[in-house]
DNA sequence: TAAAGACTGTCGGTTTTCAGACAATGGGAG
DNA sequence: CTCCCATTGTCTGAAAACCGACAGTCTTTA
């Protein structure tokens, strides 16, 4: 097993809730791959290439992928994994993935995903769950981007960014322009509703970073005013 | 196997591509209900209650559960399935379903789902795939919730119907109120947007309907510009 | 330490959407 | 067949978001 992805990968996301043997074995078949910030782990239209799990950095996550790059649609931190779809249903990439930072990844190779399963069946539960857990990531987002209220979609897109790159402090570091790509909005109107938020006492300003101060506050802005 | 049920379901769907073993076994497990339009099928917060397909007739998909019955977000027509989630995770449900039209549903309970996977493991697999697609089914709304423009993210969201509620000549019946509700714009626009796109060629109003006549077209326009 | 670059907070003009209203039209009920 | 109601197409004023621009602040690099 590649030496630091375990105790990274157990403490976070669904890998923990396997069996033990379930965890070595994904683990040992991995590659752990880095990639520089902004470079390109994948994107729309790939060919599937397996499981991609996030140890260590942020990801982004791109849609529309229009011949660039794409919009920036979604980040993810460590403990997030996608790819389970074009993986098992064999289809192409449909969505892009980028690095944010300096990143630490791990592959689980298609099909060494399905050597795993072939040999035992019963390991397909875990790669459900896997996929479950992508579609309630999913849920939250088209949650967010249904907020009309440009508060209430801040404050539901920030509750979904927590989520996925978690830190001690309720602390999401992106500045208000990526703020802005990913829930839709202009500059101006982040600004405005941040400032908003913190005036509630829900959050804190700072530079590059937004500190979530008040998550039940925030969260019970996003289910009707 | 209850009839009527097989002949719709395996010309649809994920089920008509799994081993026939697996159709039957599905199919003489799961209930046939009907419900009246309007009808609340299950809703967010219920917990699992295995899996759920559509027959006949057209549901509505709920989000932000507002105490109430939450804010229309989507719909789907035969051959769709829900509830993989809920039936998997064994968590609460995080969408409500309502009944649109006169509407017959199949259900397979969550314990029957267990039973079945528990004797023959790999039939995990095609409840992977099921997950699978209801995950596309979510990008697909992501995307077209992206889209900023009212015409883009109209011609994304129609594109999105016909796919979940196919008719022979591209018709999505849908009055403009709930295309603004599903839109999240108001009925004022889209109005405005449908004559454009009419205008343009790519789909005809009708009362109550929209038939879409150029597909490429439409889909031209929800990648970029 | 100093300079450069990037981000924030804010402003004003323009464009767009929203909410409500109205007449005209289509479809269903009796 | 006629009436009734829901839906459409359109318009208006009010409200909001967008865009571009600017100075001030923060961080990093030389």
């Amino acid at each position: 097993m590649p030496d630091g992805c375990a105790h990274v990968l157990q403490k976070v996301g669904w890998l923990a809730e396997s069996p033990e043997a379930f965890q070595v074995l994904v683990l040992s078949k991995a590659d752990r791959i880095g990639f520089p910030p902004g470079a390109r782990i994948y994107q729309q239209g790939d060919q599937a290439g397996g499981l991609w799990g996030v140890v260590e950095g942020r990801v982004e996550l791109h849609l529309q992928g229009d011949g660039d790059q794409g919009t920036l649609a979604h980040m993810a931190g460590p403990g997030f994994w996608t790819g389970d779809l074009a993986a098992i249903s064999g289809g192409p990439r449909r969505i892009g993935l980028t690095a944010h930072d300096s990143v630490q990844m791990l592959r689980l190779p298609r099909s060494e995903m399905l050597r795993i399963t072939d040999r035992d069946p019963a390991l397909w539960r875990h790669f459900v769950r896997l996929a479950a857990i992508s579609l309630g990531t999913a849920i939250d987002l088209v949650d967010a981007l249904r907020q009309t209220d440009p508060v209430s979609r801040l404050a539901a897109m920030l509750l979904n960014l927590n989520r996925l790159m978690p830190t001690e402090l309720g602390e999401v570091r992106l500045s208000q322009a990526d703020l802005g790509s990913l829930t839709g909005l202009s500059r101006g109107v982040v600004n405005a509703a941040l400032a908003t938020l913190e005036a509630r006492g829900l959050l804190q300003r700072r530079y590059k970073s937004v500190v979530l101060t008040d998550l039940a506050g925030l969260e019970s802005l996003t289910h009707g005013t």
